[in-house]
DNA sequence: TAGTCGGGTGGCCCACAACG
DNA sequence: CGTTGTGGGCCACCCGACTA
């Protein structure tokens, strides 16, 4: 249901059309500690001349002067700009938007990956206590070299000022970080230390993002050995093939970011980078292995790679929503791999799972979804002296295709008749029209109203918005209407929509986007 | 001596290439 | 399109070395 309402002249897919104040919104990528370029359009608003200087106010409150400067047809924040990212503890994947006040003045909102404006104060709190006790400390590490092969990330950290001297790191000290080796052996990975993980409350249940040298954004979990013990596992791959890493190598990780949901940590090779040749040798000869332009990709971490996209946040409220699922049937979880919504038409049932309940036996079982309907499906178990292996084959393609079924989608199994195989699935779903919780919580008080959004081609869309106020969550989601939106803007995986809230009575809200 | 770390082993599990 | 089974990622566990 749209409803045009007027159409004015179409500006800049990064302008903000909310009032008739200039803005433009930045997502921080690349090389954004450097410089940050302003979009060539906006110099109209300094009346085609240059500002060698500009104002720019944080919404802490602080002000930075900043140099711009024009290379080519393009124009950056430059010096300076390192300092304002330093002060705001701004991050890869953070989108800023910037007011134009006039005379050179700009005031900026920071927003985080979660989409929640961010909150600075939990940074300028107390930055000097980890100054003085990190900052110094890892210089020493580094300039030392830190070759005593046993000593511990955590004692370095408290190897004395004295020793300190300035080295050129590629790091800001103003974050908590520790040193540790990838070891040489081919089935371990880099661990935290434990006191660190403590001392800095890393949650190590959910997860980390690791941003490399060249700002990308890798996910990494946490596994956690009987004896408390913390590895870096899944994802680590990844991260170690495209920078090349040798085993052995040593590396900084500095934590950055350690909002609820959203740790992030900085990765920087001290050591071990050129990659081992033997181990490149053995890779170039497995044939899962291959080379797509510049990026390389290995087949085999896949499981990893997936989840690298800017809708892993819906994919993790998915499995969210899975977690919070109760039954007093047995109830098996699969998220959906590539895999299992792909070519192959089969998906896998773990196998602890399908050992416990299902049994070794091939015969058709029956899925039954919410509303009733049902597919069958053939099911079957095979077993070598190696692996055990239980699998949904015949009839799972039109059971994926009828409930339109995509990667990072979770399926609930819930089996109620064992001797008849019949099972009762619920489907959580990815969806991109989810509403930050934080946000609907503060401002959409009713259970359904029609929020009207305003594209910066000043069309009007009116979406429905429909809150859900449980009792152990309170959430939104954007309905009817939300597809049109999205078809007729062309919105794709990856892309960032900012929204703004203007007329809280009306839930008017614009929209800015930023493409991928 | 207890706690922590690096290094190693063995086996489970599963993604996906190969095949029917 | 459906099935098979292998390669290797992941994980639990063990051991010895080192340190406070």
């Amino acid at each position: 249901m749209r409803r045009r309402l007027r159409s004015i002249t179409t500006t800049s897919t990064t302008a903000i059309s909310s009032s008739n104040k200039a803005s433009f919104v930045m997502v921080l990528m690349g090389d954004f500690d450097e410089k940050l370029q302003v979009p060539t359009d906006f110099l109209k608003h300094f009346n085609g001349k240059l500002p060698g200087k500009s104002t720019v106010r944080g919404p802490n409150g602080r002000t930075r002067t900043i140099k711009m400067k024009r290379d080519g047809d393009d124009l950056y924040f430059f010096k300076g700009w390192p300092e304002f990212v330093d002060e705001h503890s701004l991050e890869f994947g953070d989108f800023l938007i910037f007011e134009y006040k006039g005379s050179s003045k700009f005031k900026v909102k920071i927003y985080g990956q979660t989409g929640i404006e961010k909150d600075l104060r939990a940074y300028s709190a107390e930055p000097s206590l980890e100054v003085k006790e990190h900052g110094t400390d890892e210089e020493a590490a580094y300039e030392g070299g830190y070759h005593v092969q046993r000593k511990s990330a955590m004692e370095v950290e408290r190897i004395g000022r004295s020793r300190a001297r300035k080295p050129a790191l590629p790091i800001n000290t103003n974050h908590p970080y520790f040193i540790s080796t990838w070891p040489k052996s081919t089935t371990c990975y880099p661990r935290i230390p434990r006191d660190f993980a403590r001392k800095y409350g890393l949650n190590t249940e959910t997860g980390i993002v690791l941003r490399d040298h060249d700002g990308r954004s890798w996910p990494v979990k946490f596994s956690h050995n009987k004896d408390g013990r913390i590895s870096m596992t899944k994802g680590w791959r990844q991260i170690s093939a495209g920078n090349k890493l040798a085993r052995g190598a040593k590396c900084l990780f500095q934590l950055i970011s350690q909002t609820k949901g959203n740790q992030i940590m900085n990765v920087r090779v001290l050591g071990g980078a050129e990659i081992d040749k033997r181990d490149w040798a053995l890779q170039s000869n497995r044939k899962r292995i291959h080379h797509l332009g510049s990026k390389l990709e290995v087949g085999s971490f896949k499981r990893g790679i997936t989840m690298d996209c800017v809708t892993a946040s819906a994919k993790e409220r998915a499995i969210k929503e899975a977690n919070g699922f109760q039954s007093k049937y047995p109830v098996c979880k699969i998220i959906m791999h590539p895999t299992y919504v792909g070519k192959w038409g089969a998906v896998n049932i773990p196998a602890q799972f399908a050992k416990t309940y299902l049994g070794d036996r091939n015969q058709m079982a029956i899925l039954r979804i919410s509303d009733g309907r049902v597919w069958h499906v053939g099911y079957r178990t095979s077993s070598s002296s190696s692996s055990y292996m239980a699998i949904i084959s015949k009839g799972w393609n039109k059971f994926k295709v009828d409930n339109q079924l995509k990667e990072g989608d979770v399926c609930l199994f819930e089996l109620v008749d064992r001797d008849n195989l019949e099972m009762h699935v619920t489907i959580c779903q990815v969806t991109p029209n989810h509403v930050p919780s934080k946000f609907a919580k503060q401002f959409l008080k009713r259970q359904s109203q029609t929020a009207t959004l305003r594209t910066p081609d000043r069309n009007f869309w009116d979406v429905e918005c429909v809150v859900y106020n449980g009792s152990a969550k309170y959430e939104a989601t954007f309905r009817k209407g939300w597809k049109e939106f999205r078809l007729h803007n062309d919105f794709k995986e990856g892309d960032i929509c900012v929204f703004e809230l203007v007329d809280r009575d009306n839930l008017g809200m614009d929209v800015a986007f930023s493409r991928v």
